[in-house]
DNA sequence: TAGTGGTCTAGACCACACT
DNA sequence: GTGTGGTCTAGACCACTAA
């Protein structure tokens, strides 16, 4: 099989499972470090389903007990697994097997007004016109002299779960309705899908940060945990005017925890790209 | 003024000295861990310029000393800087500041061999043909009953570094000069560029892992360090076949320390976007 | 109230990079 | 050598959860 790195999740490894105390020890002259081995090893029993899914992970204590390590290896080794969308930990439970990650497409504000899917919730936290910083008007395409961009902060519901802090710029004047419709969102109605608008490509990046203190808690996480941080650039192009431009330049953080980051326009390819389930 | 923590212990509070840089101190009532508040501090003293990009950093004793903390707080603060982006720790020497993360885009194997870059070079490590498993073949969309694959592992290295773990997977009969491409790579030549071929979108996701004991030091990175892990399947048709189909389905591997993913097929961007610390 | 994860301390030894 | 980051220990107190 390919790369070391991710085995397959959820592989039914075959038989044998040394259930509780039969682990493979750890070997300290080995030169790779105990954190990690101890990471290796419980990926594999929980690979092995050794523990069901939603139900209880070996406490902190009891893995220092077994493989007679101190607590400072096994957090090292539980936040490998945490980041890996393996396991969570709760503060004053314990850790819990977790489900694959959610995947989620990438979109802006324009995207979601546009199609307002079911699923869907917007938050909206700010809304004004203001005037854009330099890097903003760049990827935006703006003309040297100042004009206005509506300027929106909100948090994206999925299934009802907060999901992403969007932070999204938008030239007012290609997007004029933008402003009202979000208005109406902040006023609980439902604004109306905009017409004359054709969304064309947009363009993705992601990067690694962690969450401050202001964003974790929105999402559920805690300052410090890892983050996924996009920056968006829709294009598209209104009736009137036949070029494809910027309409909007977006923020997007995800928790890396549990979400995988879908990032084409289209191909829902009628298949879920399973979570680890790396081939 | 007692600390609510470590109480017992007479710790040498030395209120002589906020030293040097007349840092912030730590407020250690405040709720917020020790190690966030000693990271955002280090990360404004970085953004105002207090040491030079390539250059030094201070000291883990050093830090230590001047905000009294232990290591262990010291590291886990270094930790989301490195995670950040905006250091780098190289062991027995120190940590020094870092460029900005490059921009890196994601493609495939196809995709490189039929643009063929200047600055990129493929050093393949495996290529062959293999059926497919079925989370592949479900990906590559292909009949049920089993075809061959050409698949290709290699490390793709931008601008001579070492820069993404690739794990490609192409149905033989689609894309038939692949395999002797790739083994004229591996023999040191130069394949010519596929003609009969127009590639269209790519789907791509992306998710947080870390790196294993193989692949962190192919990319110069340690097993553990935190990685981007993307899947992308690859779009296009030959002339041959009037309808676009799956082309290729590849891993992609990244370390999430340096690069940021760029997941378009445009948007050169020219510029870093600002403030990469979340809110 | 007992147990959990979250944080922190004050040590220690190592491999490695410098000089 | 000396100093660095990398790892590890054996404690401790906290806030939180659940019986």
């Amino acid at each position: 099989m390919p790369h070391p790195i991710n085995r397959g999740r959820g592989r039914p490894k075959q038989s044998s499972d040394v259930p509780l105390t039969g682990s493979r020890a750890l070997d300290r002259n080995s030169g790779v470090p105990l954190y990690f081995q101890l990471a290796t090893a419980l990926r594999e029993k929980l690979d092995a389903g050794a523990w069901e899914p939603g139900s209880s992970f070996p406490t902190e204590r009891e893995i220092a007990e077994e493989f007679g390590v101190s607590r400072t290896v096994i957090r090292r080794a539980l936040e490998l697994l945490v980041n890996d969308g393996v396991i969570v930990l709760k503060k004053g439970s314990g850790a819990f097997v977790t489900p694959p990650r959610r995947q989620i497409e990438a979109f802006g504000l324009i995207k979601a007004l546009s199609d307002q899917p079911d699923n869907l919730t917007l938050a909206v936290r700010t809304a004004r016109e203001e005037l854009p910083d330099a890097a903003v008007a760049r990827f935006l395409d703006m003309s040297p002299q100042p004009r206005p961009v509506t300027h929106v902060t909100a948090v994206i519901h999925i299934e009802g779960n907060p999901t992403c802090l969007l932070d999204s710029y938008s030239p007012a004047n290609r997007v004029p309705w933008l402003l009202p419709a979000v208005q109406e969102l902040q006023a609980g109605a439902k604004p109306p899908k905009p017409s004359e608008l054709i969304l064309s490509r947009a363009a993705v990046s992601v990067e690694l940060t962690f969450f401050g203190r202001w964003g974790g808690p929105q999402l559920g996480a805690s300052a410090g945990d890892p983050a996924l941080l996009g920056h968006l650039v829709q294009f598209g192009r209104t009736k009137a005017s036949e070029q494809a431009r910027p309409l909007e330049f977006a923020h997007l953080v995800y928790r890396a925890d549990n979400t995988q980051l879908a990032l084409s326009g289209a191909e829902p390819s009628a298949s879920q790209v399973p979570g680890s389930q790396t081939p």
